[in-house]
This record gives C-alpha cells, sequence and structure tokens, in this order.
DNA sequence: TTAGTTATTGACCGGCGGGTACAGAACTGT
DNA sequence: ACAGTTCTGTACCCGCCGGTCAATAACTAA
C-alpha cells in the first residue's frame, strides 16, 4: 500500500512490491492474482486506515466545531511530515487512473462520498449547536468541505511551507 | 501533452507519443533528448494554454464577482465535458510525481502560486469594489480559492454530475 | 551545382515488466 | 505415518520500454 501510495500504480513494479514484502515471486502471485488485484486490496485496505479513520473520528462525542479544526489540522500535519510528499492515495488514484479505469474510480468516488455524508452529519450537528453558520444547507457547505480537503491534499503535495493551507483552512472554517 | 495529461507520464510510452504525433522514433530522440525532457515541455505548454489563460482571463476589465463565477462555471463544465475524465495536468503531475520528482513538483509549484497570486489580485479588486467581504484579508482568500479550485479539479475526477461541484461553487462564492 | 549540415527512417538492442511452470517444502486430516 | 493439499522459491518466458545508430533524404548557403 505505502508503495502504490507514494509511487503510484503504473510506477510500481512487481519487484519493488517483492522486495518490500520479502516474499518470494512464486507466493505474491499465488496468493495475489496479479499487480492490479494487489491494487484494488491495498486501495481497500487504504479506505479502512485512513478514510474509515477520519469518517470514525468525526462521530465520536464532543463539539462539532473543535472535531473539523482538529482533523483539518491534523491533516495539514500529516500531509508534511516527513521529507517525501505523497499525499492522499484516493487522490492520488483518482489524478492517476481517473482516465483509463472506472472500477478504481468508483473505489475513489465510494471513498469521497462517504467522507461527504460524514461533514453533512457533523455540520448539522454543528448547526444544532449554534456553532456553524445556518443560512447554508449542510450538503452545500459538505460539499465546499470536501473540495477543500481534496485540494488542500493536492496544495500539501507541492507545498514546502503549511502556510498557504493553514490559511486556506482558518479563511474556511472563519467563514462557516 | 494530451497523452501524458490523460495517461500519465509513466503511463504514456514513447510508442503512444509516436503514434500521436505520427513522426518516427528517430526523429522523436533527435528532437526530444528523452521521454522525459518531452514531458517537461509538455508541462510548460501546459502553462502556457491552461494555466496562463485563466490568469489572463481574471485580469480582463469586469466585474470581480463575475470573472470568479465565470472562471468557475467554466472550469466545472470543462471538467465534466466529454466521457474521459483527465483533470487538471498539473494535479495530476503533482500527484503522480510529488514524492519523485522534485523539478516536476516545482514546475506545478511555480503554476499553484502564479494563479493564486492572481487570486488574491481579484480579490482585492473585488473588496474594493465591495464585491467581497473585507474582513478577511486576501491572501487568505485566495489560499481557500486556490484550494477549493484544486479540489474541484480531483472531485472533477471522479463526478457522474456536476452537483457536487456546483454545490461547492455556489457555497463558496455565497460565502465571500 | 555542390558541399555541408540537419532531419528522418527503421532496424536493432539490452533490460526489465508482468507473469508462468514446476519442483520441492510445509502444512493439513486421519 | 501418510496421502493430499497448499505454500514457497526459482528458473524461465515473451513482449515491450526506452533508446541508439547507420544510412538516407531533405534542406541550406555560396
Amino acid at each position: 500500500m505505502e508503495l502504490f501510495w507514494q509511487k503510484g500504480y503504473a510506477g510500481t513494479t512487481p519487484q519493488d512490491l517483492l522486495d518490500a514484502t520479502g516474499i518470494g515471486k512464486g507466493s505474491f502471485y499465488n496468493h495475489f492474482k496479479s499487480k492490479y488485484r494487489m491494487f484494488e486490496l491495498c486501495l481497500q485496505r487504504y479506505r479502512e486506515v485512513q478514510a474509515d479513520a477520519l469518517i470514525a473520528f468525526l462521530k465520536t462525542p464532543g463539539s462539532a466545531k473543535a472535531k473539523l479544526a482538529g482533523a483539518l489540522d491534523q491533516l495539514i500535519r500529516f500531509d508534511l511530515e516527513g521529507p517525501v510528499r505523497k499525499g492522499c492515495m484516493a487522490v492520488n488514484t483518482a489524478a492517476e487512473l481517473g482516465a483509463s479505469d472506472p472500477s478504481a474510480l468508483a473505489t475513489v468516488q465510494g471513498m469521497f462520498s462517504r467522507t461527504e455524508a460524514a461533514f453533512v452529519e457533523l455540520i448539522e450537528e454543528g448547526q444544532k449547536a449554534g456553532e456553524f453558520r445556518r443560512d447554508i444547507d449542510a450538503a452545500s457547505l459538505a460539499s465546499l468541505l470536501l473540495t477543500t480537503v481534496l485540494g488542500l491534499r493536492i496544495a500539501g503535495l507541492v507545498a514546502d511551507t503549511p502556510d498557504r493551507l493553514k490559511r486556506a483552512v482558518d479563511a474556511l472554517t472563519y467563514l462557516i
């Protein structure tokens, strides 16, 4: 998963995967029918350990606004930590395979939709508590939120300082 | 450029480029020293025909708010037109080569920065005219705007209808 | 015209990407 | 203990990727 995440699907070779896992070629092709099949599994695993974790965090008890701020802050820190900028595997997959692989695209689409749905819940919760403005419906704000998160992941790839990301997050949290 | 745009760097083979251009292999490697060198040239060309065009449009005379709305609307339409979702070549390049190619990353970073700078100008212009709120500095709004645009390009890759994109744009333009 | 330069073609090439085949090792249930 | 299944390692394979090269064609200047 780390390899596909960093280097993309086409940029990762079976040999890379063998070196990283330490298993032999026979085992690899016995368990994972093909490189592509393993990629699918990695993408599903990514959803489990990353997307689902974010969604779960948003559902924990506590102030909606605080949870949102915490999630965005965490995200920026994660994307900028370490020397290598790998971004978000779902976003990278959409960018690489968007034009050629409807199946992978559908998986990514599912992750986005689930995240957006979690945002809707979060915003409704915050609106009820008076933490977010009520003159825009939660669905629209959630779409904007998801879009911004996707943009942050891309911006994080090229950022050498967190300034731009922080500015964007500050502006957004102030506005809603 | 179209090929790299759609299929990415690793996903595009010299043969693809030969077929698309109709020239022979000798000519190709005579004029473009390597596949990678040609990719660099394509990325520069992309900046000229896409990024610079957007920036130029934002500098034309007229209402800042109207120009922004027009640009975002145009962008959504462009990303969703046609059956193949190629997104934005700069974004795709960041996603694919972010972890491995600092040079390409720097080029993309330059495009993002120039676009953000154009947004700053646009917003200052709009703030003076009273079209945008003045309680947030133009730099922060521009960062949010750029981030949103990047997010829209990704969201456009997986979208089957323009709804989500339109909701996000509507929310943003209403908020600022 | 002609010499010199540049462009183009298409054959050729080493290496590796993605995968298979097969022999043997390890693990099962009885 | 043993037959049957599954797992593992390694040799092997084909095709294509990325690129070179020599021969030829096209252009240029005097």
